[in-house]
DNA sequence: TTGAAAGCGCTAACAT
DNA sequence: ATGTTAGCGCTTTCAA
């Protein structure tokens, strides 16, 4: 025996066993003209009966591209993957793979991930995540578009996100709407996101003559006349929520609440959500054809997606006592 | 201008830029003996001065093997999260990069990620989700673990999953200790791991003397005078738990319910959902375990991790006069 | 310790 | 329409 026992077999083997080329059977494979239809058909059979598969290294390697791109998601548990299937639809429709690889909300592992995508010859990174590095997306040889709002944004990197300001000013405005007046934010991560959820929420009361005020947790509701409460983000509003529910009083009768990003959590808790709404699915669609527009070679550019709020049963009018 | 504008610098640079040959670059690289400590030195800044970063196709392609495995999850929402976190971290102990492909619950999209994994020429593959076909596992070159219950298991490959049936046992024996007599379950998906809990719940009530009731929907339980639901998934859970405080009872104290996966979910909800719990991060572990095994020519093998319950507040002791 | 050379499996430009 | 050939960038013998 001078074959190993089971080696995969190579275009040269089908081409052997053909009684063709290497270069027919190449070009047989991927459907290419300039290959007679019979002899098609009889490379394809020899292929198909060898259980022929076309060696991904040797191809990228030759061709200079992996006709996939890398997603790399700072935590699978939010929103991102909405994101994600955003992303995937897109790439999808242009025939490209997608493989992700997960930060798991730590930097290290986020800047070692484009490293590893790099690594894996990806044609170009999708960063969903407030949190990469820069110094990572300077280091990346591929293309880099971050999804999401880092304290800072590489030049040569593209940028696609919700606007955070508009997103605080809708929630206010709806609040107002219903006749609120004291109106509370409790306040999230100190990231760029969070803070321009804030400060957009400052201005907005501050321009209707309003008090602004902001919480680090809603505890600190106690005892005050607050009828409504902007939270910066969903998880904070369903346990604001809770709290406040624990506390003995009612959402939306006595106070409502209103969160941001509509997670799934909006709809599981009760009463369910009133909650500003990032348009996920585009976001991961505009960042696809982003990162395309790089691989063209484009410049970089940044892009502001306006988000929509979404009104369920925890915000209500305000209670007549109170008005 | 011969020079490409910017090409990445190739090994064959850094061994021109240094005065050097390739092997001995290749070998400084990669920190391994046989290079004088001089010369490595000046190798290796050398390459750090010119950027060069090694062509993963190459290094892949004239070894054999890319050094990660593929993950390849059914739904990004669920569960299987955790799974691969468990995966990350025992992957990440040995050195390995690990990448994801979504199936986004398509079993069409699940049998082209594992193509698509193959493609990108991972060393193993690790399915999350009990909806890979088989057939799609029988084409995979790499081997093959699978975390949950599909329909059928591939001979050739190895299968980790939670015991379902005796989490199952646990609930009902949980509400059993609290007095309950009358308990329904609401059944999920029709899928083996769904009818597996729901067989055991019939089997545990039928061995203690109960009446089974199994039902569709939280619904049906309108009228009925059955104290306690077991729940096949956390989801079903929420939904049935929402169900039962819209109708104006109250849970636990008229109604105690029980999920199963312990999701984050159920922490969310109120009262937080008593839940069977699977050792999510144990699966992921025992799975990455399990695919070593496979890539070190062992066969492969079944495995049964037994899930706990968790404790929280929408199970307490049946209402006294229900009793 | 160092260098030269032979591929890994594939694509693409070039012959025929 | 088909075959030949020269690499892609790397690792790995094998010589020097």
């Amino acid at each position: 025996m001078t074959d190993s026992p089971r080696r995969r077999p190579t275009l040269y083997d089908v081409a052997g066993a053909a009684g063709v080329s290497k270069s027919l059977v190449s070009l047989a494979i991927r459907g290419q003209a300039g290959v007679g239809d019979a002899t098609r058909q009889r490379i394809l059979a020899v292929a198909d009966e060898l259980g022929y598969r076309s060696n991904p290294w040797a191809r990228s390697l030759v061709r200079g591209r992996s006709g996939s791109v890398g997603v790399l998601v700072g935590d699978l548990r939010g929103y991102a993957v909405d994101v994600v299937h955003g992303i995937e639809a897109s790439a999808d429709r242009h025939g490209v793979g997608v493989v992700l690889v997960d930060g798991r909300g730590d930097r290290d592992l986020l800047a070692r991930g484009v490293e590893r995508l790099g690594g894996f010859g990806v044609d170009g990174i999708i960063a969903v995540t407030g949190q990469i590095p820069v110094s990572a997306v300077r280091a990346s040889a591929a293309p880099v578009v971050i999804v999401g709002r880092p304290d800072e944004v590489p030049d040569s990197a593209s940028q696609v996100s919700n606007d955070d300001r508009l997103g605080a000013r809708m929630a206010v405005h709806h609040l107002l709407g219903l006749g609120h007046r004291r109106i509370a934010h409790v306040a999230g991560s100190g990231r760029v996101a969070a803070r321009q959820r804030a400060s957009s929420y400052e201005q907005t009361m501050t321009e209707l003559g309003l008090t602004p005020l902001v919480l680090g947790s809603v505890a600190e509701l106690i005892g005050s006349d607050v009828t409504a409460v902007f939270c910066a983000t969903d998880r904070i509003a369903a346990e604001s929520m809770g709290a406040i529910i624990d506390s003995g009083r009612r959402v939306p009768e006595n106070l409502s609440v209103v969160g941001y990003d509509d997670t799934q959590l909006a709809t599981w808790v009760r009463p369910a959500l009133t909650t500003v709404e990032q348009p996920r699915h585009l976001l991961g669609e505009r960042a696809y054809a982003a990162l395309a527009e790089l691989q063209d070679g484009e410049p970089p550019r940044r892009e502001v997606l306006p988000p929509s709020l979404i009104v369920r049963g925890s915000t209500a009018p305000v209670p007549a006592n109170a008005r």
